[in-house]
DNA sequence: CACCATGTTCCTTG
DNA sequence: CCAAGGAACATGGT
């Protein structure tokens, strides 16, 4: 799946694609990754529909649509799940194999393509009720989050998972913040010091801001397409070498000390961590 | 075949 | 009420 970084990225691929671009159709491969469930109702929320421009919030793709008939949605959600990815291609293109959903533009195609199905479509923006602050928007003080850490005895790991607590951070993220926050995953959320709250909020910012920012150097050197559009960091045919300091790096040598790097198990989700540098 | 997987939600159990 | 753990979703990669 698309992390945080990845979703930025596809929402900067697409906006100048399909803002001005009017939803002529919605084609639905799969039922499931719509919502409502039925094409018929989902069509109705989007019949007539311009995209006045994409933006993110959390891992969500927000299309947003300008008013066309009554009873029209104001924005149209896009979720990828673990293997969502969505981009526009030539009309007479052949639409990709796990193509679940492909709404007809005119001279092109926006098209939701997704493997393991995880991924929806959503007409509804009632989903990003409850979400916590977006981790790189100024909201997102040591204040915040101190208070939303506040008695908490959860696993540190398992509150930066939590998107009421921050918005959009998965465990990749999860784990390379800790690490470079220099805490120790199965910590009680609320006993951290104010210096460790400081600490991991820099870090989260850190590793997301840096993350985003190699997304785009790397498709200012490869223009970004279905192809190079990447998640788990990596695009086809680029370096196998991990960018990640901890993550899928168990065994390995830490970059800091060089102690082999540990994974556990928190909350049916693998953590790695650095037993020497993080506590 | 076995096991793992970048997300989210729901259910059960304590 | 809270938290933890697990299952579920569906499929592909190793």
């Amino acid at each position: 799946m698309p992390e945080l970084p990845e979703v930025e990225q596809f929402a900067r691929h697409l906006a100048p694609r399909v803002a001005g671009q009017q939803i002529r159709f919605a084609e639905i491969r799969c039922l499931r990754t719509i919502r409502p469930l039925t094409p018929e109702s989902f069509r109705d929320a989007l019949r007539g529909s311009a995209i006045t421009g994409v933006r993110r919030r959390a891992k969500y793709l927000l299309f947003d649509l300008a008013p066309s008939c009554s009873g029209h949605a104001q924005c149209l959600l896009g979720h990828l799940g673990m293997t969502g990815r969505i981009f526009v291609q030539p009309l007479q293109e052949p639409l990709p194999r796990h193509t679940v959903a492909a709404l007809d533009l005119g001279a092109t195609r926006l098209v939701f393509e997704d493997a393991r199905k995880f991924g929806r479509l959503l007409t509804d923006a009632s989903a990003l009720n409850g979400l916590g602050p977006e981790p790189l928007s100024p909201d997102f003080s040591t204040e915040v989050l101190t208070a939303a850490l506040r008695g908490s005895r959860r696993a540190i790991k398992a509150c930066l998972l939590d998107s009421g607590v921050v918005a959009g951070i998965g465990n990749i993220y999860a784990s390379e913040s800790l690490f470079r926050a220099r805490i120790h995953p199965q910590r009680a959320g609320g006993h951290l010091t104010p210096d460790e709250c400081r600490r991991l909020r820099t870090a989260i910012r850190g590793v997301l801001s840096e993350a985003i920012r190699r997304a785009e150097a790397q498709s200012l050197e490869t223009p970004a397409n279905r192809e190079t559009l990447f998640y788990h960091g990596n695009a086809p045919g680029s370096p196998a070498t991990s960018r990640f300091c901890v993550y899928d790096r168990a065994n390995a040598p830490c970059p800091n000390c060089r102690t082999p790097i540990r994974r556990l198990v928190q909350a049916a989700r693998s953590t790695y961590f650095c037993p020497r540098c993080q506590w």
